[in-house]
DNA sequence: CTGAAAGCGCTAACAA
DNA sequence: TTGTTAGCGCTTTCAG
């Protein structure tokens, strides 16, 4: 392995200088400069992971860790949890990591997460959902901070050249594997009803339904035979969603597949499987979150669900900042897909989502 | 964070005490011992990573990698590209890894095996498939060194004393999934064919199938049709067992899913598929390892595999013995659970085991 | 603009 | 049986 100690002899200067210029803090001679960074090349100088972590402490980095706390939004939940984790092990290199939790989507929310991202000036990296990091964009660019390092998770509503890294999956991939999942399980000639909560203003929600539209080209005769959203505004237990719900079903008995995209509340499979009669559907949705849907793939009112690793959208921030930070680590990709996996009863293991119980969000 | 400094201090007693004491490496009065330990426990003491990793460094690790080198066992030459891979980044603390590629079942492999361990009493962890711990630790307890960790990968033949952690699947578990998939694809009354190479020796078959028949029991009209192995010495396009499996999917025009377990040779797809005139029939494998395998998934010759992250079985023992020869940290539990994930066309990366092309394996 | 030195947490070698 | 010291690779601070 070859330390700055080799570089330092190797070019005649002190570990200090060398340093200073590979880590660009100036006060260097452009000859030297060069000198070091030929070197540095040459020899296939990489920062030393043991080495620098000890030496991290002295830095106290701060990062900010935003996320969604919603009661209903449970897979937020399991990212915070996950971010939890990983903030406790980072401390040990001197990392302190602060917490902004986002209740809603009012105005006065975007006000206190404003007033919050100006009240930390000594924060280093951000990690956020996709759709805040524009704010933070635009302070850093009034005060000339923009080399403070932004990781977007779950979404990526924000130029590439705004963010690191996005941490999250391919929401079209996400509905291109429903479509796949109907074909094989429904038949190639599938009538299908797609469910979702108002999808309006979320963008994951489009995008899945893309992928299964561009992916039903591949099926000619698969058909998607309604499109049922939440009305605005109605409310966690979407009565009204439920009573088109079960007209819809007794209008088109021959509906052999449900592709519930995002519901808020789960509870809408159960006037699926009610109204099944002596037909049984096939019930796909996204993401593992609750124990309600765990019960329901466990008796079958749910058939097969898409996972999209909650807790690495968690940690995988965190650990990419400090990775860029104290490593001189640059992410591989500006994407880091996170895997797509399709959960069906036998592979629901009791233990899925372990982070998901250890922690209580206080709302 | 508590150091070992603070235990120090606590106790009045010298760094190099606490060292010694809580690393057991004797010369300590039972009276200090007694002292420090408590101390320890008291302020939550835990061993830092970032010194413990600049520390490894004097202690020269040696790790022994056996793993199997085969020409037709893609699935190892994935396990040894990201071990191969874990071990250049565990090379900048030291650690020296020695690998032994096992080139058959022959008595004369066991015999170059054996000396291959007893040539290397240097080293201080061993990571092997599950069927060569065996061999290990009959060596360690013939010389008294038997607090040499193992960890078994791929497969547990080792009662659990006997290693100190297990990174792999569960194969049970695997072939439930196969059931389920079975029954979701092709339904409940579906009518199986199960091809195999042949299961005399290999124990991970033998649990793939009575998982299956486990999980069968839930779907009381799914009925496995027929069974075909490979005859043995067969060789490796196995020209008998096509022509059986030709002649049973004649017999049997109604069997609707071919589960092959683990055939050598994937061209047999291309015999179920030629058969199937206007029948299409479900494909259901294990692993995808091979070229071969993505581009029958890509045209349905597979309709669906079930995968079980070779590359962490690689790499994580590798880090496990890290964590526990350097960092004083026990694995979680005595069993890794390698996730199983289910592949079908439409999330098949194209870059789904980017390790196995990095590294040939010369022979 | 550059060098020297101290220190991060831990281990190992040596001295007492 | 215990303490002391040096050093792992890197950052920072202070002198020059």
């Amino acid at each position: 392995m070859v330390t700055i100690n080799d570089i330092a002899a190797e070019v005649g200067v002190s570990r200090g200088t060398v340093d200073r210029v590979l880590n660009h803090r100036g006060r260097t001679s452009a000859a030297t400069e060069k000198k070091i960074e030929e070197a540095a090349k040459r020899l296939g100088y990489q920062k030393g992971r043991a080495g620098a972590g000890l030496a991290a402490r002295k830095k106290k980095l701060q990062f900010g860790f935003v996320y969604i706390d919603v009661k209903e939004a449970s897979f937020h939940h399991i990212v915070y949890a996950a971010a939890k984790n990983k903030a406790e092990e980072l401390s040990q290199y001197g990392v302190t990591v602060h917490y902004f939790a986002i209740h809603g989507l009012d105005e006065s929310e975007m006000i206190r997460f404003r007033e919050f991202v100006l009240g930390h000036p000594e924060i280093s990296g951000w990690a956020v959902p996709g759709e805040y990091a524009r704010e933070i964009r635009n302070i850093q660019s009034e005060q000339d901070r923009s080399t403070v390092p932004i990781i977007t998770y779950n979404l990526d509503s924000v130029k590439p050249e705004d963010r690191l890294c996005y941490v999250g999956c391919d929401y079209r991939k996400a509905g291109r594997m429903a479509c796949g999942l109907t074909a094989l399980m429904s038949g190639t000639d599938a009538r299908v009803l797609v469910i979702s909560d108002d999808p309006g203003g979320v963008r994951s929600e489009k995008e899945r339904l893309q992928g299964f539209r561009e992916e039903m080209l591949h099926y000619p005769n698969i058909e998607i035979v309604r499109e049922l959203y939440t009305e605005e505004r109605e409310g966690l237990d979407a009565p009204m969603l439920k009573k088109r719900v079960r007209e819809t079903l007794s209008e088109y008995p021959d509906i052999t597949t449900v592709y519930l995209i995002n519901p808020g509340d789960y509870s809408i499979c159960n006037v699926v499987s009610e109204a099944a009669g002596n037909t049984k559907r096939v019930v796909i949705t996204n993401d593992l979150v609750t124990d309600e849907q765990v019960a329901m793939i466990r008796d079958g009112r749910i058939t097969a669900t898409i996972d999209q690793e909650p807790e690495l959208q968690g940690s995988r921030p965190l650990e990419i900042l400090f990775d860029y930070l104290a490593m001189d680590r640059k992410p591989l990709n500006d994407w880091e897909k996170r895997k797509l996996s399709i959960i069906i009863r036998q592979n629901l293991d009791e233990d899925f989502h372990p982070l998901g119980e250890k922690y209580h969000l206080v709302h």
